[in-house]
DNA sequence: CGCCTTCTTGAGGGGCGTCAAGCCCAGTGG
DNA sequence: CCACTGGGCTTGACGCCCCTCAAGAAGGCG
């Protein structure tokens, strides 16, 4: 099952960093032809970006984009008063970075451990020019995110505590995805940030949070492993809790 | 002051339908040659859609594109049990429809009464392969909405009822802005959508929507002209009003 | 005028926030 | 090896904000 090397036909022309690239294949380079990848590696860097650290400072602020190779990224939004709502979660293969200006007051960190492979911006904007179906892969992936964006919209909106819960879950579940889980109905999670973490995205506090995974494993939707895994002995169980039906 | 006119140097072959559309610069058709506006206005549209009509029904689902000459769209999302959350408003000129495929689970209707301009999806998508500054202006308006809708997460998530009701006025009132409020510092909102709408699109009920607004107009932020239409003496303090720090 | 829809206002209750205490566990240093 | 420490998590008690239920006011229209 040699993976690495599936479909190149003109595996010379592909760079050497890039063949070896988990996500190669279906990131934005995933547009590239091997003479436009080449030149573009002659620009990327390699980061490892520990738990926790912003992705926007050191110079890496709008000066460079990225591909996320591995780890979870969040993009939060901060009130003067210190109220926070984390807006966007970017797993493993998504771009990381804004075309065309500002990201209008929004902070980029590392939710966990992240691996990202990151180029200048000029680099990528002249490669857009030339190659429209790069501009058509970042089109998609915007889209993607404004799906999950309002996905998350009614969630916030209309879903109570137990819900949000589930609904947090359900999405980890499915996104996180080890490869695995093809046709399987069950799953171990492993929680990608801690509570506060997750109360800042589904707009509760972190009591809120506790209680609620306590409520959903007494009822038996989860099994809690330790505080950073769950156990979904069935998944559609946990779909279904993440709405239930109130009007009746 | 000729407005209709500016700027295109051949307008004879700009087709005359297009010639005297207020929008006709701004939205998506601004990225086309005159040549290209002919092809593209031999397969438009003109509709006017009452207020409340679906915009996704009569055979114009998928089917067709818009763009939106005057009123304003929501789009909203419903749960089995009825809740519903609407998870975007859109004001001339945007444009609506989904390049590429489902717009999963989302309705669209008129909140008030809209004209759009409309022509068959394939059309639009030919003439996006050829003309990639017209993929890029959709981009533009899909990071916009995504920036919108992000901007929403944190009202919805974090801000209390009042902060929310404030909110949502402030966004009115910066968005319908017709053509003047140019330095002027107070204006008069003529509200595109009824109570219920606001509580969907707040994540409240009619009776809190209804409360805040009594609450807002006691602090004298805003005048209640009647049911549909509010003045705002200073803009400023509508913003401040939008997010009041709790921490003291 | 009567009817219907929309909006406002009030009274009461519940869900989630706030505050506080205690548990679990990893890391550190004696 | 164990005491100490500190961060993260859970659980309880209590209160407030917003929802629910209900009645009435204000328009709009035949």
């Amino acid at each position: 099952m040699n993976n690495s090397q599936r479909k190149d036909i003109h595996n010379s022309e592909v760079p050497v960093v890039c063949q070896a690239c988990e996500v190669r294949h279906r990131g934005v380079c995933g547009a590239l032809n091997g003479e436009q990848l080449m030149r573009l590696s002659k620009h990327t860097k390699r980061h490892a970006i520990s738990h926790a650290a912003e992705l926007t400072t050191g110079g890496r602020s709008a000066e460079r984009y990225a591909n996320i190779m591995s780890g979870v990224v969040k993009l939060s939004k901060l009130m003067a008063d210190g109220r926070q709502q984390i807006v966007g979660l970017q797993f493993a293969p998504d771009f990381v970075g804004r075309p065309f200006a500002n990201a209008d007051g929004i902070t980029v960190e590392a939710a966990t451990d992240v691996r990202v492979c990151s180029f200048p911006r000029e680099t990528l904007e002249g490669l857009m020019e030339e190659e429209p179906e790069l501009e058509q892969r970042l089109h998609r992936q915007t889209l993607r995110e404004l799906d999950e964006a309002r996905e998350w919209m009614l969630t916030l909106g209309r879903k109570n505590a137990e819900e949000k819960v589930a609904s947090f879950l359900y999405l980890i579940a499915t996104h996180v995805d080890p490869e695995g889980q093809n046709g399987t109905t069950d799953i171990t999670i492993d929680l990608p940030m801690k509570r506060g973490d997750i109360a800042d995205f589904l707009g509760l506090t972190i009591e809120t949070v506790s209680r609620n995974i306590t409520k959903l494993r007494k009822r038996g939707v989860i099994d809690v492993v330790d505080r950073r895994t769950v156990f979904v002995a069935d998944l559609h169980r946990l779909h279904s809790a993440t709405s239930q039906d109130l009007s009746r």
